[in-house]
RNA sequence: GCGUCGGUCGGAUAGCGGCUAUUCCAGGAGACUGUAAAUCUCCCGCCUUCGGGCAUCAGUGGUUCGAGUCCACUCCGACGCA
């Protein structure tokens, strides 16, 4: 793997390069679209890459509980399992400790509402509260219970990499803790302290593989919502020998930002840095001003099935009784095959009958729009005019 | 004409003397950020200062402390017999 930066954004951190994987190039800034299980919701790979996605990223978790990361690399690997002979990313299972341990079955994910960023749930600082849960936290690994069919599944940084030497991907990421933002500052630090050893014993588990060679590790930064612990985390994580790095957790708004500013301060500037999981077009426009490279994020698919389409007015619920009549593309001007062929009412029509094309056609035109936007960030990185795009992408965006 | 069942929100249902009339679908709105997600939440008779208030189970009477529920008749619908 091969990162070079082709231009600096003035008087901040922001970048665009060039990422050379086993199976070709990525021009970042990039969205990474999420297929979790080696498929991207409702798209063939065809539409994927026709609608610009440049790579995508899969999970460890869920292709090791199915169909098996033994029988992907009997299938050949994963480029060739999916179809898909781009860059390929694969989580580690490090967020499934989060979403089915801490995070399950609350209210809460990714992004946590409100302004008060130090809201705590004190229950959730124990592990033995009596809260159901599908995944349970040791100091040598994580003990899922799946999804699936209820089966019990211990994963290690070792048995992570494993998991995803046999899955192949271009890019992989170290296992770690994705921390519930409501837990307290002695838990954060002990996850942290768990992080950084299984980044330690990733690192050294791959190193001691010939997938060191076609296949680059990335390191992750947690720390939850505490400044020193994430200046804590980008500083240890800096000196562990990885190809790249991933800014992971659970925050509010206004402190994803923080982190990302202060954490990619910290990082070394020649190597990659992904924003995990995020985002949204306001957060895409943060993470390139704070030098993300790289995005992954389910919302422009998820949102995209449950009827929700992005337009540069901000996002319209397509199911709404207005638009069933109303036969003008999703976004008067957008170059997406969706647009190009279909109208609102179509597509309206579509949710309406709970027709699997509507999945599809939504899912092409949230994907075009995501990833085209950041496409443009790139290219207003190069032209010089970044936050004079970001200004008035906003102004239109949030209204 | 006689008899037997039935008529409960837009549709389909539950309810068989007891307080707030069930559930599903349709309809309306919202949420979703390293996918437990083609999912979930709320609303869906009228009014509301969001505390609640007032209606309501084909209709009209009646029995009862209390009726969607029991009784009588009327109207409507199926079926059966003439």
């Amino acid at each position: 793997m091969h990162f070079k930066i082709e231009k600096k954004l003035k008087d901040s951190l922001g970048r665009a390069g060039v990422l050379t994987t086993a199976h070709g190039a990525i021009e970042t800034p990039a969205f990474v679209p999420v297929g979790t299980k080696a498929t991207v919701k409702s798209l063939l790979p065809e539409e994927v890459k026709n609608l610009g996605a440049q790579v995508v990223l899969a999970n460890t978790y869920h292709l090791y509980l199915q169909p098996g990361d033994e029988l992907v690399a009997e299938a050949g690997g994963l480029h060739k399992f999916m179809n898909w002979n781009g860059p390929i990313i694969t989580d580690s299972g490090g967020f499934q400790v989060f979403s089915l341990g801490a995070a399950y079955g609350k209210d809460f994910s990714k992004i946590i509402r409100g302004t008060e960023p130090t809201v705590q749930i004190p229950e959730c600082s124990s592990a033995e509260d009596g809260v159901p849960r599908l995944a349970t936290i040791g100091n040598d690994g994580v003990s899922f219970r799946s999804h699936i069919d209820g089966s019990l599944h211990y994963i290690t940084p070792e048995k992570s990499m494993e998991i995803q030497h046999n899955l192949g991907a271009d890019i992989i990421f170290a296992f770690d803790e994705a921390t519930s933002p409501h837990e307290n500052y002695a838990y954060q630090d002990e996850a942290l302290s768990r992080t950084h050893a299984w980044a330690k014993r990733s690192l050294e588990y791959h190193h001691s593989k010939p997938n060191k060679n076609t296949q680059a590790l990335f390191g992750i930064v947690q720390g939850g919502l505490e400044k020193d612990l994430r200046k804590k985390s980008a500083e240890y994580i800096s000196t562990l020998p990885f190809d790249g790095f991933g800014i992971g957790g659970s925050y509010t708004k206004e402190h994803m930002e923080l982190t990302t500013r202060l954490v990619n301060e910290i990082l070394p500037e020649g190597k990659p840095r992904h924003l995990l999981g995020i985002g949204e077009p306001e957060d895409l426009f943060m993470g390139v001003e704070n030098g993300v490279d790289l995005f992954d994020c389910v919302a422009p698919t998820r949102n995209a099935r449950n009827g929700s389409l992005y337009t540069k007015n901000g996002k319209i619920n397509i199911t709404n009784t207005k638009y069933r009549e109303d036969f003008s593309p999703i976004e008067e001007g957008c170059g997406c095959y969706t647009c190009k062929n279909y109208t609102v009412a179509y597509v309206s029509h579509l949710f309406h009958g709970k027709e699997m094309l509507a999945a599809t056609l939504a899912s092409i035109h949230n994907l075009y729009f995501i990833i085209n936007l950041v496409k443009k960030m790139r290219q207003s990185i190069l032209e010089d005019n970044f936050f004079e795009f970001k200004k008035e992408f906003l102004k239109e965006y949030l209204k």
